[in-house]
DNA sequence: GAGAATTATTGTACTTTTTACAATATATTT
DNA sequence: AAATATATTGTAAAAAGTACAATAATTCTC
């Protein structure tokens, strides 16, 4: 026993970190939220929020701590996407990270400062600058999974405010997919699947005709199941 | 620099690890690996066949170390699932663990000893006995996951040899989904797919009327990039 | 070797879903 | 009042999905 123990030491000697590829969407497009690093290795680089974790600290409430600390947001839509461990990706030693990702409503979003972070940003998806470590892969993978979900997961409510109009519904599933739609066939699926209903307002203070505001009936979507998705 | 080295080490002690769902699949419907434990802790247990991970190892290559370990086999279809880091999942300490699905061809496979199993054996997956650490909660995510991939994924043929019959193509299908599919239906579906072909060669030894031997042609497959899926 | 047993193979009509395509409506601005 | 900007709506044709049962080819049994 006391060799074993002594074997098991060599492998208690690695970190886990979290990083966090947080999506949020408005009038310019899908968007990501990156961070000024705020300490060692690569101070001041844009990065992927994230941090070691605590050995008496449960996973996903590692995750979850890392978001509120950057946003002020409690039960935001999280999910985790893949471990990367390539023993060389960190310059301290052997870092595992797992990677989550969140999509917010940016109309709730708080900035807040954090220890580990001395400025934060949105940045538009096709525009991100150069990232340490292998957070461009992470962020890469965040998307595919993102649109691969897209299809079959009512997601997209979580990026868009509570009231919202079919035209934002359908230029964020286009910029997600990366594809067009046409508007009415459009219209017509999202409308009868019943997922979404009326609210009975309109838009204000546009410069050309209102739009009718549209809610996500979640309780529908579950009733539904969502076999087979929404496009 | 010699306070963040200090504050460093209280979280370079913990360890990973990696578990592997390796399903297989025969007249029997599908099947899980699972080994007799021979180390501490739940030694003599049936257990996902999985193992810590040296520091200087990459995490992919470990999860394909462990499977090479067990049945010898080199280039099997695996796929990283899910990260489970609950504080308390392992009595030694804090242990991360990677979950890893592998699907192999029960064909080709070759079972051999290795120092962390003392046996192996085939389970059916509805017949699982009580296991381990969080590996019941791993093996149900895994049968999910693989659920949902087979409608869009041509992960069958990584399961069945390479000569099969449309009969056994359909009981996959239906022994994967826990769902029936209409014999005339499943067929012209995936005749019409294009992504199997006819080999000429025909099923023997068999008691009845002969079948004809089909196999998958991953060049079409690709070809068509499988939107849609196969069912 | 005739009939039984077992699994393999095939088509058609109906329903549902998807697709392609363009004119009119409602608000603000000039 | 006209220009500008976005919102809203329908129809026909094609494709895909669904429901449903009879016949074929082999071995086995007597």
């Amino acid at each position: 026993m006391k060799n074993l123990k002594k074997t098991l030491k060599q492998y208690f000697n690695v970190a886990v970190s979290v990083d966090n590829v947080v999506f949020g969407f408005d009038a310019d497009g899908l968007k990501v939220l990156l961070i000024s690093r705020g300490s060692e290795p690569f101070t001041g680089s844009w990065a992927l929020p994230g941090d070691l974790i605590s050995p008496e600290m449960d996973l996903e409430y590692s995750a979850e701590k890392i978001l509120k600390q950057l946003t002020g947001l409690d039960q935001v839509y999280m999910e985790q996407i893949q471990t990367f461990g390539s023993v060389d990706r960190h310059p301290f030693g052997r870092v595992f990270t797992i990677a989550y990702f969140a999509l917010i409503k940016v109309e709730n979003y708080h900035p807040q400062a954090a220890s580990w972070a001395k400025d934060v940003a949105w940045f538009k998806v096709t525009e991100i600058p150069k990232l340490p470590f292998d957070h461009r892969d992470i962020l890469e993978y965040a998307r595919r999974l993102l649109k691969n979900r897209i299809r079959t997961q009512p997601l997209v409510f979580e990026l868009l405010p509570k009231y919202f109009t079919l035209t934002e519904l359908h230029f964020i599933h286009e910029s997600i997919l990366e594809e067009e739609f046409d508007v009415r066939n459009f219209r017509k699926k999202i409308l009868s699947s019943g997922i979404i209903e009326e609210t009975g307002k309109m838009q204000k203070n546009v410069t050309h005709r209102p739009a009718m505001l549209y809610r996500y009936n979640a309780a529908k979507a579950k009733q539904l199941g969502f076999e087979g998705g929404i496009l």
